[in-house]
DNA sequence: ATGAAAGCGCTAACAA
DNA sequence: TTGTTAGCGCTTTCAT
């Protein structure tokens, strides 16, 4: 039923060894043979069985991607990168989401990629020591992105950086009083965003000399409704900031909508900077410090193929970032946001 | 290197066959056989190879899930959902993005899932005659989420019915000009939402004796520049609707920028209704059609499951909407919003 | 440059 | 219930 290499090698009148050869573009074929296999597949519309050929040679031209969610933004953009990527260099993507913790669990236990893989790429997953160490006796050519992990190859942004960029952008506004919205929640150690974004965060604001208030840092478990709930409890203190920095975009969002279910407004009364750039922060309008995301995926793929030609060692990326200003940053305005009455109103200047 | 069938099947000291057996759960083989086999297989940490495996019976455990994007809320939805669900019954999940011109084309042309997968997973994805001819030679169970192709399983919503249920959200609240903006562009016949939405939206006006004007729909292109644009255009016509229905969130949220980008308010001025219930829409306070997504991915796994288990031929699921309604409809406000003048607003009755 | 043949690791028919 | 054995379709020495 299905056309195999014999009956390919049989009308081409050589051998299946000459066939595989031929097909596969491998020298010592001669042109001609080449040509005559060649038309013979097309005539009889062979295609190779990756089992047999994978049973045969031991690789199976296909890497593992291993992501905590599709379906958000950030993570489908990488994908898409290194989908691209592998695709054109002849490998197919498995794809495993383990955003579940009963998912996540079964994965890093029963390591379906056994086998089925001839390398790994983990995206944006903070993983256990354990995890680590199931990961890593795969003895496969491994990648991460957003993570880094001795002996892996890693993509990053370089989260400190970006981090203080989007800061000062507040400082050179002339805020004083900057806040931040983190998600340094319980996450293993290997999700260094956090804390590598509050360390850009601490160090714009240190060297600016603007005083360090630990209150001023709340946390917003990278989601929306974290956000949200950060911003109100910022709006509701003793003496809120004027500017706040959010570690995502996710958070920003929910931190303008805080703002906006205040009374408030973005930028008059304060703004916001997020983090990601994210296809929505362009509709919000929000001031937002971007990164690569597609790019993140084809360096990865880069890392693993080459680690997969034994050209080289596993080696880091730290991809650059850059901020974004749009509508949801402004200077600080004179008076202080807690005595917005009408009657005052003409005391105030903009900008 | 590798442990075999055949190092398991010596250290419990039965036959390769036998070892298959136990370890695949097949009857005839006494309960204490296949607890010796287990212990030994997991003494040795044995993983079967699926290349061996699937070279032998045919079968791959593997199923094709083409998608024009991942990165777009929907298909990561989507995809999630049917990965869970493959995951579930042992399949793996191979994707392939053809969103990219040339990757489409390649895609069809060389159909490389030919050999990989036991069954095909569509999203989306409205397909010409020549592809589904051509997915159709691969003679594999195959299901589409989005589309209708006669002799494949499909799981789509009910778009006429959403339709009309948003537009006749929008004309309980009294609207009479109601505008559309539509993604019908050149879209290939099996893409039938943007036609079914259509329908929707004129058996509403229809049913509520509203004049029909062809001036009210727009094309947005399923994008939010496009809804902008194409609510743009509807803000500057002469006689602007009181009400929009946007074939999708993403064109509705291109609309709520251009409403205030036009110094108008939402839904003071105008009323927005969307299709989707996007991540998104919550955050924008969007009124909009809300259509279960992941639950079309499992669905659609359902269908191929069936047919591979030889249980059932292709068939359709057609899933409901139902509208959620926020805060971006309204009744219409008494005065026409040209004539947004304090002078002239009492010369106009409410709905 | 080409061919013969021995696997790769499993499954399934058939025997026992 | 268990074992024997013949493939599954390819790649890769080793000869020629």
């Amino acid at each position: 039923m299905t056309v195999s290499i014999e009956d390919v090698a049989a009308r081409a009148g050589v051998s299946t060894a000459t066939v595989s050869r031929a097909l596969r573009g491998l020298p010592n074929v001669s042109e001609l043979t080449r040509e005559r296999v060649r038309d013979a597949a097309r005539a009889l519309d062979y295609v190779v069985s990756p089992s047999a050929s994978s049973l045969a040679t031991g690789r199976t031209s296909t890497v593992g991607v291993v992501v905590p969610y599709v379906g958000r933004w950030f993570f489908g953009q990488v994908i898409s990168g290194a989908e691209a990527a592998l695709r054109q260099s002849g490998f197919d993507l498995l794809l495993y989401t383990v955003g579940a913790e009963d998912s996540r669990r079964r994965f890093f236990e029963e390591l379906p990629v056994r086998r089925r893989v001839d390398a790994v790429l983990v995206l944006s997953l903070p993983l256990t020591d354990a995890e680590v160490e199931a990961i890593a006796g795969l003895r496969l050519p491994t990648a991460m992105v957003g993570a880094s992990v001795p002996g892996f190859s890693s993509v990053r942004i370089d989260d400190v950086g970006g981090a203080s960029k989007a800061v000062n952008h507040l400082i050179n506004l002339g805020h004083q009083r900057i806040a931040m919205i983190h998600g340094a929640g319980i996450e293993p150690a290997q999700f260094t965003a956090p804390e590598d974004r509050r360390r850009g965060y601490l160090s714009a604001l240190s060297s600016a000399r603007l005083e360090y208030d630990a209150s001023l840092q709340v946390d917003g478990g990278f989601t929306l409704a974290g956000g949200e709930r950060a911003m109100a409890s910022l709006l509701s203190s003793k003496h809120p900031p004027t500017a706040v920095f959010a570690q995502s975009d996710e958070m920003a969002f929910g931190a303008l909508r805080a703002i906006r279910r205040a009374g408030l407004r973005c930028p008059e009364d304060v703004s916001v900077v997020g983090f990601d750039d994210h296809e929505m922060a362009e509709m919000l309008d929000l001031t937002t410090v971007a990164q690569p995301v597609t790019e993140q995926g084809v360096l990865a793929v880069g890392h693993i193929l080459a680690e997969l030609r034994g050209e080289a060692a596993p080696s880091e990326d730290l991809v650059p970032t850059h901020v974004v200003i749009r509508g949801t940053t402004a200077p600080p305005t004179a008076k202080p946001m807690r005595s917005r009455t009408p009657a005052r109103s003409a005391s105030r200047s903009v900008g």
